[in-house]
DNA sequence: AAGCTATGTCAACGGCGATTGACTTAGCGT
DNA sequence: ACGCTAAGTCAATCGCCGTTGACATAGCTT
């Protein structure tokens, strides 16, 4: 067993796991409890001290942009397929936040980011980049922009009435919310100009 | 001149007036701020006195719930016009949240209650009563419920799209903006059994 | 006019949390 | 083996904010 384990105990003198553990912990932290929320939670669950998101980070502000950048690396709509698109997001709009953690953190971030002024203008360009463009790219046809537009407010709605909503829907109401929705993303996915001459 | 103005001054020693300024200066306050503004600034807008939000509403917390629920009595969508509501959204929507700050408040602070585990369960109520049913009602026809849910779900999306946003869309980019809009909502709104017999 | 009460003002307290700097020590280079 | 540096720990500080109780006074009642 010459083997070194990378984390036997508690990581020590690894500054780069360290800074890494501080942001994911930030990550979870502002998105489920929002900016309020201590440096001393986050820096207690990333298993570190206070004084090191100082060190790394510079201070809490650092912090919550760097962790709302790192927020929107993924990009799940890449390997959408776009026959079942729209019955598939319909269906996961209908079940529960919980169905869907890391969607849903990641969701919370961004609506929070929305509602700050501090935030607000920054995440924009955010938006734009990682959201609005692949869309854009995604969707192809004409005006793709102003649809990619559509398609993601629509989209974020139906996240926020999920929020709200806390539960999942059931029986018929559910099934009724299934067919509309979906018939909404339907029809903002097509090209306008299809079939036209 | 014996007329007595109301507010000549500071308004003095009139409990009811001071609540409700203290009241409008939180919806505001915690809309634009959220939960973490200080009770200072509010009654510092009210032009009142920290101690007083303690004597008329109990603490910071009750005058949050208060706030929320003072945010949802408004009723707007009560005399929209059926013909033309599609549109009238939409040309609202293709705007800037500055047209339209009333609204644009009372949604913000929506959203910081939905993303706020303390409030959200009792937001779910209050949407419910204030939000959904009154949707439903204008809406009539088949399966009114889900139909509901789903408009409500678009028009809280366009409302955080409009917010990211920031700033008015022009030229040919309105103009899809505004013409898929308005089909979507037209298509919403729509009793699905029409015309069946 | 006197006095009572509701209304408004003020200052202090207590807790909390971000920040900061001094201290400890692991891990590496020499 | 020695020490230097970077990584981690600890405790103190400072400011802010909600809360609280003591105090001042306007305005009505009698």
């Amino acid at each position: 067993m010459t083997e070194t384990f990378v984390r036997p105990g508690p990581r020590r003198r690894d500054a780069e796991a360290t800074r890494a553990a501080i942001l994911e912990a930030a990550k979870k932290q502002f998105a489920l409890v929002g900016y309020d929320c201590t440096l001393r939670d986050i820096a207690g669950e990333a298993g570190a001290d206070v004084a090191l998101v100082k060190r790394y980070f510079g201070g809490k502000e650092a912090l919550f942009v760097e962790a709302l950048k790192a927020s929107f690396r993924t990009n799940d709509l890449a390997d959408w397929d776009r026959t079942t698109f729209a019955v598939d997001i319909a269906t996961m709009l209908a079940g529960t936040p919980h169905d869907d953690e890391a969607r849903t953190h990641r969701f919370q971030f961004l609506l929070r980011a929305a509602t700050s002024q501090a935030t607000a203008p920054f995440l924009n360009v955010l938006v734009q980049e990682r959201l609005l463009a692949p869309m854009r790219n995604w969707l192809g046809g004409t005006d793709a922009d102003a649809r990619a537009r559509v398609l993601a407010g629509v989209y974020i709605g139906f996240l926020v009435e999920r929020l709200i909503r806390g539960e999942a829907l059931e029986g018929r109401e559910r099934e009724v919310f299934i067919e509309r929705v979906s018939a909404v993303f339907s029809t903002l996915i097509a090209d306008p100009d299809d079939g036209k001459s």
